[in-house]
RNA sequence: GCCCCCAUCGUCUAGCGGCCCAGGACCCCGCCCUUUCACGGCGGUAGCACGGGUUCGAAUCCCGUUGGGGGUACCA
């Protein structure tokens, strides 16, 4: 099978989860399809048609989602392609044109009345179909000079058909709308410039898109499509009508469509907190899709293996925190400790501790560090509070404030003078000569439980109640910076 | 208002007429492991929205009700 999929975003606002959801789904049914000696191509295009709320900002963060997120296309931006340019507001002669010809052949007819004008006569109706009522359809010469002799500039409006409009949704099966109520609506503004309306199902028809995957909040613009890709196809525009696909919303807390107001929504939060694009392209391939009835950990190559369309299911989905970072952590136990290590080093630079470039004693540290916390991480950006203290120097170390209370009082001071004082007497200094001393001195000479004998050190020496395993982490800070650390309590 | 979509544990889902007094995952709660925190292991609570059909048999098919969502622009 030949498949030709979009994804067509328009750049305002900061890309969100839904989206990277839907470009998920298409590039995983192009990829899918292309598997068994199939041609499956994905096509990234940018619609910027609405030239208020469109900006080069936002454009750059959706190539930048994509890139994070290692869903490459096959055309589009930058990469270019057979179809381009793929930015809407570069093909502006390619709508003209179209429009002409819909024009030429009545698909569509000059519309001069205000929306009030509208307004009133529905009111004057009393119709229950919301939308244009069809005034201008059958304008005579006469009537149109007086509209003009206003000054009045006319939108251009597609003449829908009479009947039903059906298509074979492939997430939802059969659809039927009745088109009495899908009024005739603007393909494009009074002064020229052409709207969604338009340009959608143009680019997809000229872009020889075959299958529409989107959200289903473009449901109710599917019957006015439909007809347009029709029309495209009669004036040797286009082929063929493409299947359409509608997918379930990913809704936020309330329960409402997550829109890109909601925190929750953005999706650079994620990249930032340190998500790994694996764990959050698994979590969200989970809102709507399952691989299997008892599994939901996946990589993306197994997911392209398994993905069907027909699988998708068709009610909303909630967007779960809580599971996204299970799912996450469960590809941070997934990926080699070096891979981790890499992966972590732009975090612990942005917190500052480390430096930019890494030295090689940093460099050292790091790799001794690592196999102590990646067990513990579920996102890369929890490394700087588990790694910070190894790294930091005596005058910039803290600990913190609950934590010194809680643990660091009178009896906690004492533990913290009997490990210096077994700890100062140490000749050897390695994981295990530590534990044995500070077992030695704490436990069975002092005789504390190990949970009070060794939580004042750790807090004296990490600054933190929750820290990797202390006797490592000695090993690792060298036996000065841990003697130092240990007087630094008690002063 | 009108049109359309949706309906299995709190959440994401498996289930496509008998294998289901419904399986997995997250969350939550116990227990084990344990120098903290995590990891890991074991166990537990919890669901087919309701009402009619169809059928020998319904979570699965049909109709209705209720509930939720979306659309209803010279936005996308």
């Amino acid at each position: 099978m030949n498949v030709r999929v979009r994804f067509c975003p328009s750049p305002t606002g900061s890309p969100h989860v839904g989206l990277a959801r839907a470009a998920l789904y298409n590039w995983v049914f192009a990829r899918h399809a292309a598997l068994n000696g199939g041609q499956g191509t994905f096509v990234f295009r940018i619609e910027d048609t609405d030239k208020e709320r469109s900006t080069e900002e936002s454009y750059d963060a959706l190539l930048e989602t994509l890139r994070w997120l290692g869903l490459d296309w096959d055309e589009g931006p930058l990469t270019g392609g057979p179809h381009g340019p793929y930015r809407q507001s570069e093909r502006t002669d390619l709508y003209r044109d179209v429009l002409a010809r819909l024009a030429d052949s009545k698909f569509t007819y000059d519309c001069f009345c205000t929306t009030d004008e509208v307004d009133a006569r529905r009111k004057a109706s009393g119709s229950k179909v919301q939308g244009y009522d069809g005034f201008c359809r059958e304008l005579d010469p006469e009537q149109r000079a007086a509209f003009e002799a206003e000054g009045r500039s006319p939108v251009v409006r597609f003449r829908m058909p009479d009947g039903e409009i059906t298509w074979h949704d492939l997430v939802r099966g059969d659809v039927t709308f009745q088109t009495e109520f899908v009024p005739d609506f603007a393909l494009c503004r009074a002064n020229g410039d052409p709207l969604y309306t338009l340009v959608n199902p143009v680019d997809d028809a000229l872009m020889e898109v075959t299958h529409v995957l989107r959200g289903e909040d473009l449901l109710s613009s599917t019957p006015r499509q439909i007809p347009l890709h029709r029309a495209l196809v009669e004036l040797g525009v286009s082929k063929a009508v493409p299947d359409f696909g509608h997918l379930p919303f990913v809704m936020g807390e309330g329960n409402k469509k997550l829109s890109k107001r909601d925190p929750e929504a953005h999706l650079f939060s994620y990249r930032d907190e340190g998500f790994l694009p694996e764990g959050l392209l698994n979590y969200l391939a989970l809102l709507g899709w399952a691989i299997g009835p008892d599994r939901d950990v996946f990589t993306l190559e197994e997911m392209v293996a398994a993905f069907d369309i027909k699988d998708v299911n068709p009610n909303p989905a909630r967007f779960d925190l809580k599971k996204a970072e299970a799912i996450n952590a469960s590809h941070m136990r997934l990926i080699t400790l070096e891979d981790m290590t890499e992966r972590v080093i732009p975090f612990l630079q942005r917190a500052g501790v480390l430096s930019d470039p890494v030295t090689d004693d940093e460099r050292r540290l790091l790799d001794r560090a690592m196999p102590l916390v990646n067990e513990r991480m579920n996102k890369l950006g929890e490394a700087p509070g588990l790694l910070g203290f190894l790294f930091a120097d005596e005058e910039s170390f803290t600990r913190d404030e609950a934590d010194v209370e809680k643990v660091l009082d009178e009896s906690g001071r004492d533990v913290v003078r009997a490990t210096r004082e077994a700890l100062g007497a140490l000749d050897a200094w390695d994981t295990a000569a530590i534990e044995e001393a500070l077992r030695a001195k704490l436990v069975e000479e002092l005789g504390l439980k190990p949970r009070l004998a060794f939580g004042p050190v750790r807090v004296a020496v990490t600054g933190s109640r929750i820290s990797p395993p202390l006797f490592e982490s000695l090993e690792l800070l060298g036996r000065e910076r841990s003697l130092a650390r240990l007087d630094g309590a008690l002063a």
